[in-house]
DNA sequence: CAATATATTGGGAACGTTCCCATAATGGTT
DNA sequence: AACCATTATGGGAACGTTCCCAATATATTG
């Protein structure tokens, strides 16, 4: 059960442990004879190197955390796709952590990354300002940080992925008025992440141009998922809002609304058209189709990943931005049966 | 940026390595007065013990594998969230790799996470009998390996969490005859698994028990996700297939046929109703909402890791096997409006 | 043939920790 | 006063590697 070392493998051939190294590490100063009898030698011991031995000697655990507010849509597992892409083939772990969109818990989850001695960590934040400092000393300790989605404010020097969330937004709210909807409610993300400011000031610029814009038709949601959804889009009939339309913050938020539309009795789109950002398969896989910004979030996880490695190579690397660029995919959500 | 270690503190208070270790261990030999002294030192110094050095002394890496099918559907989602509520209090970390129901990646995946040296695996198999030899040898090398959901065949002597698929399977089906339907589809899950063969035998045995089995409406799809349930229900209506409900492996194929049935102008439940197996919140965001043997998969993730952590301390404790309980909940899609 | 270059190997420190063993100092007992 | 038990500390090996620095053996050069 053991499991066979350097040490086994040198006194089974009567040589010492430099030089069962030298030949597993295909070193230059060894005769060749000597390598090939090691490596058969480990082939047949079924020697393998412990990784833990080779971390503590580089000082790396060759492991990154991946905070996100939750793993139970596709969003974030889409994301954690491309940063397996990258990172699997460099042999490092990823370890992922869920906040449930509570500052407190992401806190909790970089501390526990950091006692993890990871060498990076990629995050997608649940809250822009609440764990600011946290950020900072975590960086400042060693330990690079980039972020993707909801980013932290400006004054942070760090890398980050996203896509351009006002523009994206603001012709999702030209699509809807060209499909003739002038009564555009709008279910608003957390009002402590940065993208969810953006997304909703593409749509208030919109709307004020075409002089559409209605306060009322703004609304915090208590939450992204499905549940939020479901519950503005209660709050709206019980309230009698008029409205013709939906955009909203992800795709989670949209359904939620659309089936309790469907539920009441109200035609999507015929009534009430949807549209929301998503680049998930949900936006394909309910029905009807939901007309979205795609945003490309394996991609996403690909960037991220490569920016992280950058910084684990060098922090003193300058940060980065990348900025993605989103589709606009137009559905029967807001076309109806003609698609 | 370089890490304060023992040493440092050592030199910083003029003590030996093993003197600052004791106070940090509490160890009851050790004068209080120098015990306070050091954790003061550590508190001021930054001291956090390096988890590679204690890895590499006690031989063991404090972290798990996690292997699914797939990451994208709240299914692994869920149970992995079982499985963080009992590894991470006892500080261990969860590496997730994604098989994507490839046998060959899913061989890759077990390798990959025996090189990183993990301290056991749970695993959701994608395929009974490929891989059937790597889980063998892989538990003759000392690491100890745990099934949920899909398990392997019996001569494995290993540690197992799933439903009774037989039994609930067969009381959905009796559901659907009770609600007076008589032409059953199933979409079966993979045959190379063996909850699909369970669920399609009890399918099967109720159906032929009321004298209403067609093998005609035994459809065998091209993977378990919403893609695979959309093509199955389009083959079926391209083929004249005459049916008037669908019980299927997962909520997502029973999602994706819902979905392209409603695309064509087919009510549900009215022309035809739906029911599957779930547990995720899948069931009640989709429109209509979705009749359902719930499983309890976080507590399926909660005792797979506790069965594991068991298997961990003594690796020659006997291989347990926990029968979860699964409850069936009737919603509009077999029941309709009057819910 | 001596001197030097080259090829191949071994010894042992280092990474950061724990823990066994020795040592020193203190206090109490006869 | 001599002894032993107790308390507090230090020294150093060990976990499995790599890699620097010798040490040896062989080959090459003038």
């Amino acid at each position: 059960m053991k499991r066979t070392t350097i040490k086994d493998l040198a006194q089974y051939l009567s040589l010492s442990t430099s030089t069962i190294s030298r030949a597993l590490l295909n070193d230059k100063n060894i005769h060749s004879d000597t390598k090939n009898r090691v490596l058969e030698a480990a082939q047949k011991l079924g020697y393998k190197p412990n990784v833990t031995a080779l971390n503590l000697k580089y000082g790396k655990t060759k492991s990154i955390g991946f905070v996100v507010p939750e793993m139970t849509t596709p969003f974030s597992s889409k994301v954690l796709q491309g940063v397996h892409n990258i990172l699997y083939p460099l042999g490092y772990k990823v370890i992922i952590l869920q906040s449930d969109e509570d500052p407190v818990r992401e806190r909790e989850n970089l501390l526990l990354l950091e006692s993890f001695n990871v060498d990076g960590i990629i995050i997608n934040l649940c809250h822009e300002t609440h764990n600011q400092s946290i950020y900072e000393e975590i960086i400042h300790r060693g330990t690079p940080l980039v972020f993707f989605d909801r980013i932290p404010q400006n004054t942070l020097d760090v890398s980050k992925v996203l896509v351009d969330d006002h523009i994206k937004a603001s012709l999702m709210i030209e699509h809807l008025i060209s499909c003739g909807r002038t009564k555009i409610v709008h279910l608003m993300g957390p009002s402590t992440v940065r993208n969810a400011i953006e997304r909703a000031g593409g749509y208030q610029r919109i709307l004020t141009k075409h002089n559409l814009y209605d306060s009322q038709l703004m609304i915090k949601t208590n939450g992204v998922g499905f549940e939020a959804g479901r519950i503005a889009a209660k709050q709206l009939i019980d309230n009698n809002v008029k409205f013709d339309s939906i955009f909203a913050f992800t795709d989670t938020l949209a359904i939620g609304a659309m089936n309790y539309l469907q539920e009441q009795g109200i035609k999507v789109p015929e009534e009430i058209a949807i549209a929301s950002f998503s680049g998930t398969e949900f936006s394909v896989n309910v029905f009807p189709q939901l007309t979205s910004v795609e945003q490309p979030l394996t991609q996403m996880g690909e960037s991220a990943a490569t920016l992280l490695i950058e910084k684990i190579k060098d922090n003193t690397s300058a940060s980065q931005t990348i900025i993605l660029d989103a589709k606009l995919v137009y559905r029967a959500s807001t076309l109806g049966k003609e698609v």
